[in-house]
Formats: C-alpha cells, structure tokens, sequence
RNA sequence: GGGCGGUUAGCUCAGUUGGUUAGAGCGCCUGCCUUACAAGCAGGAUGUCGGGGGUUCGAGUCCCUCACUGCCCACCA
C-alpha cells in the first residue's frame, strides 16, 4: 500500500508569499488562498522556474545509443522527434500579437506533444535582419550628427553589434515570460560564427556549382536604403498617376528633322533622359512608314532609332514605346535583343547623374516636373492622361522602387545541376509536389507551387554593411574573382595579392534560409558531431504566416533540399547511404496560422494606432487568458479579429477553475481533519470507476475519457480552437457545473458510516481535477502548474505538469472492461437528470418561486411504458437527492398518474409540476405554450412530409429513416402534451 | 489581368464525406450575495445560413449566377 497524502495548499501560498512586495511578515493560512485568481502572483515566478530549471532542454543524444524509442516522461530521454525551429524574429523587434499567436500555437503543440512522451525541440533564436538593424542603428548614430559612411565600415558594424549585445533579443527576454517552452540553451543568432561558417559554405558551394553568379542586370533598387533588393521584398501598391504623351521629331534623309513627330506614352517622362529607341510593333499600320528611320531625342539631342519588336502591345498608349534599358525590365531585355546602349542616369540615391545633361543633381521626380515643363515649352508634350498603375516600394521603407542597371549577384534557381539532376526550384517543387512537404492549410500548397513555378533568379547581394559579407574577393590586376572557403591572400587566377573582398553583403534571408541545417550543426558534420543533424534532421514541423512563405518558408525548402541532401543518412548500424528527397527536406509540415487583426478587422500598424501590445493585456488579464483567447479563436483559414471581450472572458475561466480547486483544496483538508485521504498513486493517469459507483462520478469520468479523445484528436489536426472551446466545455459546463455541486452531496465528513463513500467520491474529485489540469496545461501552463503543485502538496511527481503525460483515453481500458453500456447509460441517465432539474429550474422561475424557497415536486412518467420514460423513472428515483439539491426541491414525488397542477412542464418521456400557490403569469407562460407548440409544429411538419415522401424511405439511410420516425413519435407526443398543458392553463 | 478566400444570432466565429428541430462565446433581458467562484449562479430571448437559380428523397454544406468584401500574384510602357 502506497503512503497516503494528505492534500494541502501550501506551496502556492509558499510562493504568493515569496512574491510579496518586501517579504511581508504575514505568513498567509493554508486556506487563505485568496478569492479571486491573480495571475501575476504567481506567473513570472514559474517563468523563471522553467527557464531556470532548464526543463525544455533537448541535450544531443548520446550517437552510441541506438535506441530512438525508449520511454520517457521527462520528454527528453525518449519517443519521436518532435522538432519545430523558431521562426527567428529580428533581434529589434519587440513581440506584438502575431508573435504571441505563433507562439502560443507553437508552444501548445510543443508542450501536447512533450505530455505525449515525444522526444520535443523547439529553438530559439534571432535574426540579424540586415536592412532593418542597419536601419535602426543609423537612426540611432544620427542624433549623435554622425553619418555610418564618416564612421566607416567597421566602427558602424562594431556599433551595431554593441547595439545588439544591450538591446538585441529583448523580444527573447518577453518570450520567456510569457512561458514559451523553448530550448534556452540552444538559442542563436543568425550572425553567430557557427551560423556564418555555414553561410560561407552554401555560397561557396553553389559558386562552386555554377548556381551563383555576377553581373549587371536591372534590379529593385531602394534609394532610400541605397541597395538592390529582391523580387520579393517590393511590394506593389496601386498608384494613380498619369501617361504623358510626348512627341520625338522624326529625323529626314537629310539628317534634319523632317517635321513629322512619333508620339510615345509614358508614366515616367523623366527616364527619357537614358532613352536609346523608340519601340513600335512590327505590323502596327500607322508607322509602317517610320521603320528604318530614327529619331531625335528631346531634351538630349541624341539620335536614337526606332525598332520593331512584336513584344510592343499596339493598343496601348500611342503604340510607341520608349526604351530605357537601364531603367526599366522590359526595357532591358529589348536593348539585349536589338544591342542597345543601357545608359545610366541615375544615381544610387535616385538623383540625376552627369548623364542627364542639364538635369544633373535634381532629385527623379523634381527632374519629372522640369522635363515636362520643358517639354510642353518646346511644344512636345501632346497631352496627359490619368492612368492607375502599380508602383514597387520598398518593403523596409516604402520608398518608390527604382529599377536600376546594376552589378549584383545572383542565385540561378532555375539552373540544372548535373550532379542532382534538378534544379534547386525543381526539387523545391518535387518536395512538395510529392507530398514529402505538407501545407496546412492545404490551400497553400497551390500558391506555394504557383509560386515556384515563375520564380526568377534570387538576387542576394545587398549593399549595406550589417550582415554576412560575400566571400568573393576582386583582384585589381586581372579583374577576375576569387571565391574560397578560407580568407585568400592571393588571387586564385593570376596570384595577384592585388586582392579586396566585396563590400556587399547577403541577403538576409539566405542566412536564414539556411537555419534548418546549420541549427544542426552543418556543414560541420563529423562522425562525432552529427547527432544533432541525424537526430533532429529534417525538423517536424514549421509555424510560420504567409507574409514569409517566399521570403523565407521557399528558401528554406529549396537550400534545405539541396544541401542536406548532400548529407549521407548514417544508419542504425552506423553505415551511410544516400539521402533521399523525404529526408532532405527542411521540415515535414508546414502550418500556415493567420493574422492577427485588430477588434475591428483592421491590420494592426503603428501608423493606425491600433496595435495592442500582448505584453499590458497579458498584464491585465494574465498570460493564460490571452493565450486561450488566441487559440480558441485560431479556426484555419481566417485572421484573428482580437478582442479583449473574448479574453476576459477566459480570465474568468481561469479564476473558475481557481475557485473549483480552492474548493477541492477545502475539502481536501476538512477530509484530513477526519481521517480520509487520498492515494497519491492513483494520480496522474486516466481514473476508472466502479460499476457501482454513483451516476454522478460515472458520468463525470466518462466525459473526461471523451473530452481527451476529443482535444486529442482537434490537435492532431490543428484545430487549436476545438481544442480549447472542448477542454472550456468540460471544465465549465460537466466539472464545475454539474459534477462539482453533485459530489458536494457525497462529501460528508461527520459521519463515520459514509466514509467510504466520501473517500471514493474525493477520490474521483481530486483524480478527475488533477486530469483536467494536465488537460489544460498545454494551453493555461500558468495556473496549470500551480495548482498542479498545489495537488500534490509540494510533493509532485515531477518538476514540472509539463513534464507529466497528456490525458489520453487509451489508457482507459479498465472502463471500457467494466461495462459499455453501463458508461452509455450513465451518460443518458446523467442527461436525464440534468433535463429534470433544468425543467424544474425553470418552472419555478415561471410560477415565481423565490430563488431560496424549498418546494415539493411532482414528477411524472405517465403510464405510457416506453423506454425513454422507463429510464427516467428508474434514474430520477435512484437519484432524487441529486433532483432535490440542485433543483431546490424538498422532495421529489414520483408517478405515473397524469398531473393535475395548472403550471406543468412537459418534456417527450416526463412531465413535472410543483407545489406551488402563488398564481403564475398565465399570458407569459401562454405565449412560451404557444411558442414551443409552434416550433414542434414546424418540426412535426417536416418529420411527416420527409417520412411521408416514399423516395426519402426508398434512399435514405436505415438510421437517418428510423431516427426521424422516433423523433416524430417523441414530437407527436409532446405537442399532445403542450396543447393539453395550454388548454389546462385557462384563462 | 490572373488566382484564392469570405458572406451563418446584436458582435466574433464553429458547423467534418450533403442527413433527424443550425451551435458556442461575448453581449442582451429577468431573478438570485444558494459559504469554491458576483471574474459567480439560475432562467430566458435571438437566425428567410448574402440574393437568385439548379442537382437531390434531402442543401448552411454540391453546381451555376449575381452582389458585396478581403487577400495574393502579374513587366503592358
């Protein structure tokens, strides 16, 4: 026999105490656990704890132990890998909702799976995001008057990395207060040497591969961050602006112009400047006369000619385009076709540079409004339309994107490799296409695909100073470029040390895109240190938005793909095969949450003034509360309209099941006081009950077997708001409204002779408590804990609730054993139960009944001996105390006769009535009558004419057929039995 | 210009492969300080499931169409 425990509160006051202002002297009584639940007593102490006590670390397996699947309840030791990386957020941000959705998401699948006895890892860490830092820092180096350029480059870099030792991560710090369950001891940054080493060898290795390469093309540039950026990182807005029509003189034989004009249209007049042709359609019939001449180019004086290119669409504009090459994309792949000059005119600062003549220095859209001033002087401008187009600004910034010629280097992401045999978007696809990478939801799958399938090459240089500098080095005497994997001293072409590394730097986004292989410690991989990689690669799953699905999830997929399947699989034996495609993958799935929206729909941005900080409402409400508030409105496919109504909603919940265990506790103690106990052991796994336990504790255990199946089942499939409305349900709605008033009937302490009764009913109280705990733990860690410890009087059997197994129905078997009728019939009879008292509720409100007068009620079954009423004879009259206490009834008298009182509530299988004077509000209770008739009428219509219409007998299914014809019969019968009670009611 | 989604109670949203009388929370109305909880308890009201058409024995659910409304992608100057 185990030791018994006594049940106390002790340790949570223990810590309330701790945490008082002062080390207040007042040393608070076992049972002064106050009324009302506060959240921040107790949650940056276990905050601390879990981060303290290092109980989500996920040390690197032992690579001598061949066993993947020992049991473990610690979630370390044991089970499948359960591996989601962090989605790093930038080391200056600061966490807003959206993290915290994520993170709430995350960490609840993390926390269900570790209680699940999975081998779980969730890492941690930040990202050194480029632009955005670099960004900050110069704001920041700016109120001091000083620009990065007078600093220079390595002054501003060790700035910003004195920056970033004193504020980076803070939003880190806030993670760990808001309890993310998180591998602290793994946490990195985007910029550490580890992660550099692998950044230098993913260049080098696909510069090796003939997949990076440099050169001149047009690029997105911001002239505000005054560097190339991506495809991706433009973002376009529609913009009303205007097509201004300008005629070019047509030049004669004679070398002078001839007098006629050829009209083009732009939206941007002030890049006539770099012009080099004019482009028409071959077959356009209006200027059939013009090909083979040229033309004269306002402004500049430049003789520029005119071109057929079929590309040029005839009805738009004038039909004559204007070809920049070096400022525009289309423009770009014309002058390559026909061998134009690309002439620069801008510079990085989008002002005009020496070749724009008489316009140098002025700013683009100063030099906009000069150009067509001087054009409509000299009479060339035709006219001005308004056009509504897209304009490119800067994701960062949201300057006006300038395409720009320039020297940048790229990805080839199309480009085929022979040793793979792909491409690495080829493969980026195959990995999803066949299904080695599942999207949830699926829908993302078709953009993610979309996608991928038009992608261009990715350009990944970046002129700024804060981040991973291309390991590229130009050599001043033969020009050519040297790309190693150590620092060269000497050019590798001619062994000139004539030699400089690029200033440029790489895209954020391609050192992150290659966190999932080099968090493991790639491309380092000895013998002795892959375990990490063997055990953790490919990671289970990424929560991520889709504002980064191109940015960073399709990056990820396609280096992920491409580097890790260089690494061979080292066997169980410890020999090494070929990776396959399932294995190189990045992640297994993919789970796309929403957005965070404000109460009213609105995008939550700072300029609009609507962000709500996660950090005062979980101040206000408390973590748990904000937490359930993002999972239980998390439904797939729909953003989050976050509303404070919603949370204090679920603070009230968390304060209910504080008072349901100040309750427990209570009665815990006074048992203690009288000799009764409960065994500890028989905590913390699934409760079974005798078959002749009372209906109640039946009832309340078969529910909570259903509810684990059910959460169980929700979060398997991501449904994180099932999950939690069915744990909300159980909690609420069975335990405390139901089963805790009920066992208040069986917890008698004075009478030696209901001992045993009360020990098994505070039993199945404190195990079914104990269960809902762990239950809820994954989504309330807070109060979950500390009641938690509470139960188990400071004597836990682990450190942490998180570290304990997840409620789940499987291990229930000894129910299932007892009798599945039984638990069926505990359940319907529980159900009848409640429906009598309801009704009983309710017509003592009808007949005005004060809310503390006890009164005699009538319950009848009628003579008719169907099952339904057989059953509720046989319930109600084995559990009348159960009627009496919570209806507020001294005594329940039961018949079969039919009841003579005028005020009757009247159910399919029962009617009931109570003893009453007081004369009752005949017209309300007429109209209800009368309401209710209606309704069934309508119900009864539908019932008959389905059951009437012999093509529904004919196909419908045998249960739909049979269930309808009972729910006819029991219709059919309480409508008799309304109108009767409506006739009854006189007037 | 393509593509995807949404429209269900006053509000925010559920509603699995079509199947018995469409649900929840909040809010609202009424009555209760019933010794776990007033952040509570009990009772109650609330819907032409955006409009129209079709398929089916049967449609909130499938198809067509219209309206409104988000979002993503796209080089038409």
């Amino acid at each position: 026999m185990p030791p018994l425990l006594k049940l106390r509160v002790v340790p949570s006051i223990e810590i309330l105490a701790q945490l008082q202002v002062g080390g207040s002297s007042i040393t608070p009584m076992p049972h002064d656990l106050p009324k009302a639940y506060d959240p921040t007593a107790i949650e940056d102490h276990w905050a601390e704890y879990w981060v303290k006590e290092n109980l989500f670390a996920q040390p690197t397996p032992d690579p001598t132990s061949k066993s993947k699947h020992e049991e473990g309840l610690d979630g370390q030791s044991g089970g499948e890998p359960f591996v989601i990386l962090l989605p790093p957020p930038n080391v200056t941000g600061n966490l807003h909702m959206g993290h915290m959705f994520e993170h709430t998401e995350s960490d609840i699948l993390m926390r269900w799976h570790r209680m699940r006895g999975d081998r779980v890892l969730w890492i941690p860490g930040t990202d050194h995001a480029g632009i955005a830092t670099q960004m900050l820092v110069e704001r920041q180096v700016a109120t001091e008057n000083k620009t990065r350029q007078q600093m220079g480059r390595d002054a501003f870099i060790e700035r910003v990395w004195e920056w970033k030792r004193h504020y980076g991560g803070a939003i880190l710090g806030q993670m760990k207060r808001l309890g993310a369950s998180v591998d602290w001891q793994r946490e990195y940054f985007t910029m550490d040497e580890r992660l550099s080493v692998a950044v230098r060898e993913a260049f080098v290795k696909l510069y090796e591969q003939g997949l990076i390469y440099r050169g001149a093309y047009i690029v997105n540039w911001c002239p505000r961050c005054q560097t190339a950026i991506s495809d991706v990182e433009v973002v376009h807005d529609e913009h009303k602006g205007h097509l201004w029509e300008i005629k070019y003189p047509v030049i004669g034989a004679d070398g002078k112009d001839a007098g006629e004009f050829l009209t083009i249209a732009t939206t941007r007049p002030e890049t006539m400047l770099g012009d080099a042709a004019v482009a028409i359609h071959p077959e356009d019939e209006r200027y059939t006369h013009l090909h083979g001449k040229k033309l004269r180019l306002p402004l500049m004086d430049r003789e520029i000619s005119i071109l057929l290119d079929d590309w040029v669409s005839r009805d738009f504009g004038t039909g004559a385009v204007k070809v920049t090459p070096a400022h525009d994309p289309n423009d770009f792949a014309l002058g390559q076709r026909h061998n134009l000059p690309s002439i620069s005119i801008m510079d990085d600062t989008a002002h005009i540079n020496t070749e724009g003549g008489a316009y140098e220095g002025m700013d683009r859209y100063v030099a906009r409004k000069k150009i067509v001033e001087d054009l409509e002087e000299l009479g060339l401008l035709v006219g001005i339309k308004d056009h509504v187009h897209n304009v490119g600004h800067c994701d960062r910034c949201k300057t006006v994107v300038e395409p720009r010629l320039s020297l940048q280097w790229f990805i080839a992401v199309n480009k085929k490799v022979e040793s793979r045999g792909a491409s690495m978007a080829e493969l980026a696809i195959a990995a999803v296409k066949e299904e080695k990478i599942r999207f949830t939801p699926d829908n993302y799958e078709k953009i993610y695909l979309q996608w991928m399938d038009n992608i261009h090459d990715w350009c990944i240089s970046r002129q700024l100073w804060w981040g991973h500098r291309i390991p590229a080095w130009h050599c001043a005497t033969c020009h050519k470029i040297t790309v190693t994997r150590e620092d060269p001293t000497k050019c590798a072409h001619c062994g000139s040390d004539k030699i400089t590394q690029s200033t440029d730097v790489l895209d954020t986004w391609f050192s992150s895109g290659l966190l999932p292989v080099s968090v493991f410690g790639w491309p380092k991989l000895t013998p002795e240190n892959r375990a990490d990689f063997d055990n953790f690669y490919p990671t289970t799953l990424l929560v991520t938005g889709f504002d980064i699905l191109f940015f960073w999830v399709a990056r990820m997929i396609m280096m992920g793909c491409w580097f890790a399947g260089d690494v061979d699989v080292k066997e169980p034996d410890g020999s090494l095969r070929p990776r396959t495609l399932a294995e190189s993958v990045p992640f297994k799935d993919v789970y796309i949450h929403a957005l965070v929206r404000d109460a009213n729909r609105e995008k939550m941005s700072k300029t609009k003034g609507n962000v709500v900080d996660p950090i005062e409402i979980v101040k206000q409400y408390g973590t748990d509360a904000v937490r359930f508030t993002l999972a239980s409105m998390a439904s797939p496919g729909t953003d989050i309209a976050f509303n404070v109504a919603r949370t204090e909603g679920y603070r009230a919940f968390a304060n209910k099941i504080w008072n349901a265990a100040r309750f427990i506790f209570m009665n815990v103690d006074r048992a203690a006081e009288a000799g009764i106990s409960v065994d500890r052991s028989l905590l913390g796994t699934m409760p079974t009950v005798a078959a002749e336990a009372p209906l109640e504790a039946r009832w309340i255990v078969a529910e909570l077997h259903a509810t684990a199946e059910k959460v169980n089942q929700a979060l398997e499939n991501y449904r994180f708001d099932d999950a939690a409305n069915i744990i909300y349900q159980f909690f609420w709605g069975s335990f405390c409204d139901w089963y805790l008033e009920i066992v208040k009937l069986r917890l008698i302490f004075d009478d030696p002779a209901k001992k045993d009764q009360t020990q098994a009913a505070l039993t199945t109280l404190v195990q079914v408590f104990e269960n809902a705990l762990r239950l809820l733990s994954p989504f309330m860690p807070f109060l979950t804990e500390e009641l938690w410890h509470a139960v188990y009087d400071g004597n836990p059997p682990a450190k942490s609730v998180a570290l304990t197994r997840y409620p789940h129905a499987e291990q229930a078997k000894p129910l299932d054993e007892v009798d599945s009728a039984l638990k069926n019939a505990g359940l319907y009879g529980m159900k009848d139960i409640q429906k009598i008292i309801t009704s009983l509720r309710a017509l003592r409100k009808d007949s005005g009944v004060p809310e503390n007068e006890m009164v005699r009620a009538i319950l009848s079954t009628g003579a008719r001996e169907n099952l339904g009423s057989r059953r509720v004879r046989w319930y109600a009259s084995h559990n009348r105390e159960i009627v009496q206490s919570l209806a507020r009834i001294s005594e329940l008298v039961l018949t079969e006769g039919p009841l003579s009182q005028r005020n009757v509530h009247s159910d399919a299988n029962f009617d009931v009535a109570i003893d009453y004077e007081k004369t009752i509000d005949v017209p309300a209770k007429r109209d209800r009558l009368t309401k209710e008739i209606a309704r069934l009428e309508k119900g009864l219509a539908s019932a008959e004419s389905k059951l009437g219409n012999e093509g529904f007998l004919a196909k419908a299914p045998a249960h739909i057929v049979d269930g309808l014809k009972k729910q006819e019969a029991e219709t059919r019968a309480q409508l008799d039995k309304l109108r009767r009670d409506l006739d009854g009611l006189g007037t």
